[in-house]
DNA sequence: AAATTATGTTACAATTGTATTACAATCGTT
DNA sequence: AACGATTGTAATACAATTGTAACATAATTT
């Protein structure tokens, strides 16, 4: 998962299309068509990007800019709005809006402009450590009491999952669909990673006998 | 050529005699008549200077110089005003202008100030180095332990976005859309490119199988 | 304790991803 | 239009990763 997306959009079609195509880009993504709605998500979550549309039924979009800017500084904010309507964009922009499209819109265009705001949000080093481990999002690096370790994709892609829910136990079928996307099947490839990880130096991981494994702190 | 100005004023008698007078010396420059050309222009370049006018058909120049010094902060903006609107001149300077011109004004003053711009511009480094590479970016001349690299137009941009995000992890597909604005597609163009880099003696550029490659410090 | 089930580990093969060369298409000049 | 420079593509060779099989070992159940 690449990031968490925020859509303000009146029109059900158009934010419709718009979650279907972030599915599919494997950015996770909720959809509000009110400015009430959206406000309220906001206490319990911030996403990556906000994408705005201006018009709408119940305020306006560039009020809404506005306030995540100033709450929320760190979330990347792309206007939508009708074509033409350029005072929008200027004044958009003026108000901190980190880019602009015009409707109508290229779904392709728009994913691609999410995908770069989700890119340039994350130059901010993202850093997660759990005991004595740390790794770095950005750098994929992964050191272990210092000491840096050699993984390959799989093998971190792991590691990081097992380190945000560092604590629970988590089942075989979890894992296996998380990070492989298998939807069902039995194989023994998550058993090998593991034995990997643990040759490795990892110490902490667990196994939880006809369950699965937990990371434990 | 000493440099690139961006012109901003809808009176395009103004604004050809501007554009004549820095032809004359030797500086280039593009003008536009609406915010929203100039806006759009910005995306695919970033001039030295900007000359930007205040009252517009589509919008105001002050919203404009403050999105230039947001975005672009290197970027030199003087401000055209209409004379004795005191308070445009205040706003502007406090917006982040670096000079103001009031109209009716002479040609040539306003040329001598461009030219000053110019020359502090100048001064701001606009040198990116990392480890024993050092680029300038105004240039594009390439320097590999003080030794001069020639590179062309996309060997140079590659390096830029490498050194501008070194140590991050760059999937192809960021590379690829921040490089080559592909949105999606299979090539092998960028490997092509790292390999040019590598045999030029480029040695810091990890590759991270299954993902892209990485510029180390 | 034997039988059964689940996991650990190793080695290897299949798969997938990359390096590099040579060449073709494209672009920008003249 | 023709030239040279740049940039993308195809092809080949090569390298790394990762899943599978096989067998060993451990835990659980009967």
């Amino acid at each position: 998962m690449k990031g968490t997306v925020f859509v303000l959009e009146d029109d059900v079609a158009i934010s419709g299309l718009i979650k279907v195509s972030l599915d599919m880009n494997d950015i996770s993504s909720k959809t509000f068509s009110t400015v009430k709605d959206f406000l309220y998500a906001l206490v319990s979550e911030t996403p990556d990007v906000a994408l705005l549309d201006i018009m709408l039924p119940d305020g306006s979009g560039l009020d809404v800019l506005k306030y995540v800017k100033e709450k929320h500084p760190n979330v990347c904010c792309i206007m939508l709005s009708a074509l033409g309507k350029e005072e929008d964009k200027v004044h958009g922009l003026s108000l901190g809006a980190d880019d602009y499209v015009s409707k109508p819109f290229s779904v392709l265009e728009l994913t691609a402009r999410i995908n770069a705001a989700l890119r340039r949000n994350r130059a901010l080093n993202k850093k997660l450590s759990v005991g004595d481990l740390e790794i770095n999002l950005d750098t994929m690096e992964v050191f272990l009491s210092g000491n840096r370790l050699e993984l390959n994709r799989k093998e971190f892609e792991l590691l990081k999952y097992f380190m945000k829910n560092a604590g629970r136990v988590l089942s075989r079928e979890e894992l296996l669909t998380e990070i492989w996307g298998y939807e069902q099947g039995e194989t023994r490839t998550l058993d090998n990673h593991v034995s990997r990880l643990r040759k490795l130096g990892v110490h902490n991981l667990e196994t939880v006998f006809g369950i699965g494994y937990k990371f434990t702190v």
